[in-house]
DNA sequence: ACGGTTCTCTACCAAATGGTAGACAATCTC
DNA sequence: GAGATTGTCTACCATTTGGTAGAGAACCGT
């Protein structure tokens, strides 16, 4: 006895809200601290209305992964297409753009963290979107640095580090918290704003 | 029927070897991820072994923690006794030291990445550690930069930024291959380099 | 020698977890 | 209107989890 008549709408959209708070509670504590059970309850649904989506937890994890990376994707393509031609402005506006489904979705970030702790199968899945786009900002580094537009280096490395300093941004503001400061000092805006006038410092021409 | 005879010096040892897988583990897996059977297994002992040292699970985090922190504070005071006078050198050698413990054991630094998920009431205790810590680098940056041996800049963001870039290297070298990197590519030492010249060319007084 | 302390173990337990089986209602197709 | 499809639910299950109870061996001080 479903108590809850389908929507009048032919497809639910009950799969899309499962992802969404998906993302968040896995975003901010982690695949393992978050169960089924409540997920469903913030969705508002049984569990087994999840497993009726996804066939298992290692599956949504994927889907949510997938989700991100995707997501990351499409709004570091078009701050890619869109920026100025200064490679400093250009990587600023990149910056800016991985941060900003963040801004509003901190979550989002925490998933990187999480990319450690990956299911079984769901790495090379994730490598095949996110490769690509390393490896396109790797040769697009290249590129500068040998224009003399950018500083010399090694691109993998600036880029590691950088992913490094934003997956460690995202355990943030909880962590920050612990050493001592309050979010209203150390803001997530204010972070983004400080890595990318490191790298300019870092990385203009000499 | 306690098959293992106690070790033939009074205290034993078990606390001390429970502490050390205990960190490793949660600093690679993280605390949810890490049952206590399973640290118990690490170690060779049956888990209620673990729960007479601690007396919960809670309590071993605590300790972890705690021994983290203690172990970082020792290294960082040292470094900054011993370390040349310059500023920019002065804050490359608390990097090393920072590094240097986690290069032997990587959980360590991992550890940090798990700061967002304490449990009910260790935050309290690991502030009062890390806080005095924080709030002497802060005086030590601000002082250097009124002296203009140090670019103007704010502390708190810098050293928070330092932060999350050292907990999402901890996050290698697992999430790194996800994006498509091996280990030879991108290893502990060479983030740490790469940071640490970062660091220099940002803050180099102008 | 003997009683207390220290330390480790086996045996359990209640709760939570991921997952299965299957009933049942709303809708679509014909 | 009949049957298939889609989507949600209740009921249940095996396993794992953190934790308790308590026995017993080795060692200590006296």
């Amino acid at each position: 006895m479903a108590r809850r008549p389908l929507a009048p709408n032919r497809r639910s959209d009950t799969r899309e809200r499962i992802l969404e708070s998906a993302t968040i509670l896995f975003g901010t504590r982690g695949f393992d601290s978050v169960s089924l059970d409540q997920i469903a309850a913030e969705v508002g649904v049984a569990k087994q209305s999840l497993l009726y989506w996804f066939a298992s937890k290692d599956d949504l994890i994927q889907a949510v992964l997938v989700n991100m990376a995707a997501e990351l994707t499409v709004v570091v393509e078009a701050a890619i297409r869109s920026a100025p031609d200064m490679p400093l402005d250009r990587l600023e506006a990149v910056i800016h753009a991985v941060f900003r489904p963040a801004v509003r979705r901190p979550a989002l970030l925490g998933l990187l963290r999480e990319l450690s702790r990956l299911p079984t199968g769901a790495a090379e899945h994730l490598t095949e979107i996110l490769n690509p786009l390393v490896t396109r900002a790797e040769t697009w580094l290249r590129t500068e640095m040998q224009a003399g537009r950018l500083r010399q280096g090694d691109p993998s490395l600036i880029i590691a580090l950088v992913y490094a300093t934003v997956a460690g941004i995202a355990t943030e503001p909880e962590a920050l918290r612990v050493v001592g400061w309050s979010q209203d000092v150390i803001g997530l805006r204010k972070l983004r704003n400080e890595l990318t006038s490191f790298l300019r410092a870092a990385l203009a021409p000499s």
